[in-house]
DNA sequence: GACCTGCTGCGGTATG
């Protein structure tokens, strides 16, 4: 017992490792059978505080010496959300199994890993193996994979939180449920960072097993340390009230960059890093060839080229978007930037965490606001810091598509029974209540192909055998199968690369089809001249022009936090209250937000503010709940539809993170319409559905739904299938479905998510609810607000396209100036 | 004289 101690205790001396009382904690709550969840910063040490429990439990069961015995088996199996990470995970295990005299092997197993090596894992195993819930899946629809884990002692999630709120993370809940069905003894351990629902999060990951084994939560006690600093505009009074670039900032952040010896420049999306990236140069080009950029449209080839020479700290700055929130360990940045509002406070805790990147070392954050109002974020976030007020990760319940896939996985790996993999997949958290018609439903509809799609033999994937045992129709199916596992879809879009052959990322059609060749653009941080469009790549070559377009990509947007947009109506309330306040944000805020009141009223956290406005346009009547974007797109929709029931009247609707407007030509009647309780949430589903185009919405979630649960094939490697094809085929199934096979649970599920995480319906009737509990006050400015501003100038934009825009802006401002002048 | 948008992540033939 002691030996093995003594070895590990002398392997961290070596390494004058100070946190050993971390690691020991770690271990002995392993080694007391226990399992759960480590929450602990970065660079604490956590990976191997969670290795030298099983490593110890086996040096402890050799009678003689450990380093005679030849090990059997795998015996570790550690999962990571990113594929890039493996690599230096197993080496660092690996190490230390060498400095110890361990004889095990740490392997990885991504789709990094050659074929050989993964072919020779299937016949002798590492002790250690480092892979991703994908590749679990994969090793799992191998036939005779699950021999592969006789030994297996323990199953370490890292990242969890990454994974916790997705479907890839109900895929790690599937997969784990299996694992301890095949070794009952098994222990699961989750690594997380700090989120708000972390006893939920420990629930999801032992699932059934949580009640079985004792369970806990093993925190580090000591806290990271954290500065962070708002760089403030020169004068707030020509600070722009709305947009989200902050270009005009630059400058300001020369002075940062040149000051610390590397820095991180996060922005919130890739069109932006271009243009920062374009502009820091510009601003000071001493930077050149010192400075990069990284997102994720770029080559992973260009990618790695920065990784690495941020490792070796030959950069300086790199500007990024969130590809670089997680990944390699960044010891060397000093500084970490982030323009723009993160809208997250864990966001925000991750993104600061990425310097300082070692024990007892503080984190420096600077942040740059774009637009005036995001100076209240900057507050609001703070605060929600200094009050660990951190967003929780929901996990999802029961995505049929996810289990579809599941089953199909189990069934090419060698086969199941029904019973046996039900009660697995109830002893996830994910499918806890799934019901017997629903398991059967799924069961049917993957041997049948269900109502409408038995005709077509491709969805007859499984056959149920005389024993009871369900298994994969052929070696055909089981191939495509495998090729299709994962819960990630992404877009197709087109290469871009130089006539030389050299890769630079992807581009989206929409953006390119705008440039003729011979015009340039701005990708990968330089100027392009576009050459030719052949075959889904872009040629280019290097432009010496010094204009050009900055590409933009669909992505998603982020909305608001809940925990950001409450803390938001606080900072607002005790400006509103005129208590004093020591965040600098709010003070140099102070200027706006007085003519926010003078205007109309800065509204106190109990009161919702509703201004009503005449214009050319017609009348505008705006409300500020600041629920976030999503939640205002619904309460928009549902509110219009309520009002057009008392009164035939048309609208328009436009939202931001902090309100929404609603725009008619006639006078909108919103007085009665208040007094109708036009806020309630009764019947709201009813109201949704009648006011926003559900069908469209669920048709877009279906095409995820389709591909998760095999139903489109995304054609063979190399050769990959358009995404229009990808959208017919789905689009033709989701209308056979409503048409033929209301019942059809898929389709079911598509329209529960689109309400779900498309508009939040949960959030939504609690923001109504919240809202009855408010005083209203309803004012009648006669200029548009300083609240209203931005919401309008996304409306415009969004209608004339931003050039027109610029004009519009220009005039409304002037109008602004004259009225507080 | 500014005010321009929209994240990230994975997987994929096969024998002795």
């Amino acid at each position: 017992m002691t030996k093995g101690r003594a070895a590990i205790q002398a392997w961290f001396d070596e390494r004058g490792w100070t946190e050993f009382d971390f690691q020991k904690r770690c271990w002995n709550a392993y080694l007391r059978g226990e399992q759960g969840l480590l929450n602990a910063p970065t660079g604490s040490g956590k990976t191997y505080a969670m290795w030298f429990g099983p490593v110890m439990e086996w040096i402890n069961e050799q009678k003689k010496d450990f380093r005679d015995v030849k090990p059997t088996g795998l015996q570790v199996l550690w999962l990571t959300p990113l594929r890039a990470l493996a690599s230096d995970i197993a080496r660092a295990l690996q190490d230390s199994c060498d400095g110890l005299g361990l004889p095990w092997t740490v392997e990885t197993r991504t789709s990094d890993t050659s074929q050989a090596v993964k072919q020779r894992q299937l016949k002798r195993m590492p002790q250690a193996l480092i892979t991703t819930p994908e590749s679990l899946h994969v090793l799992l629809s191998m036939s005779g994979g699950a021999d592969l884990f006789k030994h297996l002692r323990m199953a370490v999630v890292d990242e969890w939180h990454e994974l916790l709120g997705s479907k890839r993370g109900t895929q790690t809940e599937l997969g784990l449920a299996h694992l301890r069905s095949l070794r009952p003894k098994l222990r699961t351990w989750g690594i997380s960072a700090t989120i708000g629902n972390l006893e939920e999060a420990k629930d999801v990951l032992l699932g059934a097993a949580a009640a079985e084994a004792k369970s806990k939560i093993v925190r580090v006690k000591q806290k990271k340390l954290m500065t962070i600093e708002s760089v403030l505009p020169e004068s707030i009074e020509r600070f722009p009230w709305s947009g989200h670039l902050g270009a005009h900032m630059v400058e300001k952040i020369i002075p940062l960059v040149h000051a610390s010896k590397t820095t991180l420049i996060f922005t919130n999306v890739r069109s932006q890093t271009e243009i920062w990236y374009h502009r820091l140069l510009e601003a000071a080009p001493e930077l050149a060839g010192q400075m990069a950029i990284h997102h994720g449209s770029l080559d992973t080839g260009v990618r790695h080229w920065v990784e690495d020479a941020l490792r070796r700290e030959r950069l300086r700055a790199v500007v990024c978007t969130s590809t670089l929130d997680l990944g390699v360990d960044f010891s060397p940045v000093e500084t970490v930037i982030q323009v723009g509002s993160p809208k997250g406070v864990a966001r925000f805790l991750q993104r600061a965490g990425r310097s300082g990147h070692s024990p007892g070392a503080t984190s420096r954050m600077y942040f740059v606001p774009t637009n005036a109002l995001e100076l209240v974020e900057a507050a609001a976030i703070q605060e929600a810091i200094k009050q660990t007020d951190v967003e929780a990760r929901k996990p999802i319940i029961n995505p049929l598509d996810v289990l579809v896939q599941w089953l199909t996985t189990l069934a090419s790996g060698g086969g199941f029974k029904r019973a046996e993999a039900l009660a697995e997949v109830r002893g996830t958290h994910a499918f806890k209540d799934i019901s017997d018609e629903e398991f059967d439903w799924v069961l049917d509809f993957i041997t049948t192909g269900g109502r409408s799609l038995h005709a077509y033999d491709e969805y007859k994937k499984v056959v149920l055998n005389e024993d009871g045992d369900y298994a994969i129709a052929d070696r055909r199916t089981a191939l495509r199968h495998r090729m299709q596992i994962g819960t990630i879809t992404a877009d197709a879009a087109l290469k871009v690369q130089f006539l030389s052959g050299k890769k630079l990322g992807t581009i989206e059609e929409g953006f390119i089809s705008g440039i003729k060749p011979g015009k340039s653009f701005w990708f990968a941080g330089r100027n392009l001249e576009l050459v030719r469009i052949k075959e889904m790549t872009v040629f280019v070559k290097k432009s010496s022009k010094k204009d050009g377009r900055v590409p933009s990509w669909q992505g998603g947007r982020i909305p608001l936090s809940t925990e950001v947009s409450e803390h938001m109506r606080m900072q607002i309330d005790a400006a509103a209250q005129k208590k004093r306040t020591r965040r600098i944000e709010m003070r140099t805020l102070e200027p706006l937000l007085n003519l926010q009141r003078a205007w109309s009223l800065l509204p106190e956290a109990d009161t919702l503010l509703i201004e009503k406005t005449f214009s050319r346009e017609g009348c505008h009547v705006f409300f500020y709940p600041f629920e976030g974007r999503l939640v205002h797109e619904g309460m928009g929709a549902v509110l219009a539809y309520r009002i057009a029931q008392m009164q035939p009247i048309s609208f328009s609707i436009a939202m931001n993170d902090y309100g929404f407007e609603i725009l008619s030509e006639d006078d909108i009647p919103i007085e009665e319409a208040l007094l109708r309780d036009v806020f309630s949430s009764d019947n709201l589903v009813e109201d949704i559905y009648a006011s926003v185009n559900a069908t469209e919405m669920a048709r877009r979630r279906f095409r995820e739904i389709a591909r998760v649960a095999g139903l489109v094939f995304q054609g063979y490697p190399g050769q990959k299938k358009l995404n229009r094809h990808l959208q017919a085929s789905s689009g033709l199934l989701f209308d056979v479905f409503e048409k033929y096979d209301g019942g059809n649970l898929l389709l079911r599920q598509a329209y529960t998510e689109t309400l779900a995480f498309q508009l939040e319906e949960k959030r939504l009737r609690r923001a109504l609810d919240a809202i009855r509990a408010r005083r209203i006050e309803l004012r009648y400015p006669e200029r548009f607000t300083p609240f209203a501003f931005p919401i309008m100038v996304d409306r415009l934009r969004e209608k004339l396209g931003s050039e027109r825009v610029t004009d519009r802006i220009q005039k409304m401002k002037l109008q602004l100036e004259e009225a507080a002048g």
